[in-house]
DNA sequence: AGAGCTCCTCGGGCGC
DNA sequence: TGCGCCCGAGGAGCTC
């Protein structure tokens, strides 16, 4: 699945293919992707606009138009493929933006839930989803420990959950929470309330040093997620825990083991993240 | 505030 | 062995 590191893969990509394209036509087969305004508007408005930027905040994705901006989320299983000429859609094509160059840019999405919302150029940081992110986990001077302190003051929920919640850290999804948690000698299932001041620190410098490291190799390929094209992740081959279920801990040679917290596949290591 | 439901498809595991 | 069924995976928005 995206997370940050993934997504800034896409948004590099992205933009040396099509950055300065005009968008002559939208196709959308599946509209459910397309929230807050009607299609056949979304469509119409888009038309004869140029995407002038890409950017992304965590793993929101904006596309800057001449007159909009298109805040995308991926979610699980969302990519976009850019073809030099027009080829047949598949069967999980649901948006395609056809360029007057004769290429087009296809969104899909096996399990159709990412996100498109069409919101006034320059105003994505004011819709709602936006607003309320947390800093990121890497580069933010915003990030420190008296901020996650005052985040956690007196939670019951998992720190897992906690390092889940976007308005808390942005960008940071199960692969990577996993991975930092592992990194950090922490048991997901610990209670906020109970991690002290010197293991927030150490999540914090395994956020920035995981997050960077993973960007720097493209992000990771779990599954059926490819970035762009056929640029795939390679940071698959770093990961500590996260898919490592019986396999013996890098540390302390442990089978690692898989549980549930909140819902979610979580990977550790019993020994090392006891709790 | 926080737990639980929702969106959706595919593939793994299971039974026959 | 082969087929078909069921259920689990999961980010974020929503409700209660």
């Amino acid at each position: 699945m995206p997370e940050m590191p993934e997504v800034t893969t896409v948004r590099r990509v992205l933009s040396e293919l099509v950055v300065g394209k005009t968008i002559e036509d939208v196709v959308i087969h599946y509209d459910g992707i397309i929230k807050e305004i009607d299609s056949e508007q979304f469509r119409t408005e888009l038309i004869g606009q140029q995407i002038e930027s890409i950017e992304n905040y965590g793993k929101f994705l904006f596309l800057h138009l001449t007159n909009n901006t298109i805040i995308s989320h991926l979610r699980m299983e969302g990519k976009y493929n850019y073809n030099q000429s027009a080829l047949a859609d598949t069967k999980h094509d649901h948006v395609i933006f056809k360029f007057n160059d004769g290429s087009e840019l296809k969104y899909n999405d096996t399990r159709k839930f990412g996100t498109m919302v069409l919101v006034p150029k320059g105003e994505h940081l004011q819709h709602r989803s936006i607003t309320k992110l947390g800093p990121l986990p890497v580069d933010d001077p915003r990030l420190t420990v008296d901020y996650l302190v005052l985040k956690a003051n007196n939670k019951t929920k998992t720190i897992k959950d906690f390092l889940l919640d976007q308005t808390v850290i942005c960008g940071l999804g199960n692969i990577y929470v996993d991975e930092i948690l592992f990194a950090s000698l922490i048991n997901p299932k610990r209670s906020v309330f109970t991690i002290q001041e010197y293991e927030f620190e150490r999540i914090i410098n395994n956020s920035e040093l995981i997050i960077k490291e993973a960007i720097k190799n493209g992000g990771t390929t779990i599954k059926s997620f490819t970035v762009s094209g056929n640029v795939s992740g390679k940071f698959q081959h770093e990961l500590n825990v996260y898919g490592q279920k019986g396999r013996p801990c890098p540390r302390c040679g442990t089978p690692i083991e898989k549980m549930k917290v909140s819902g979610r596949g979580t990977h550790y290591c019993p020994k090392c993240q006891k709790l």
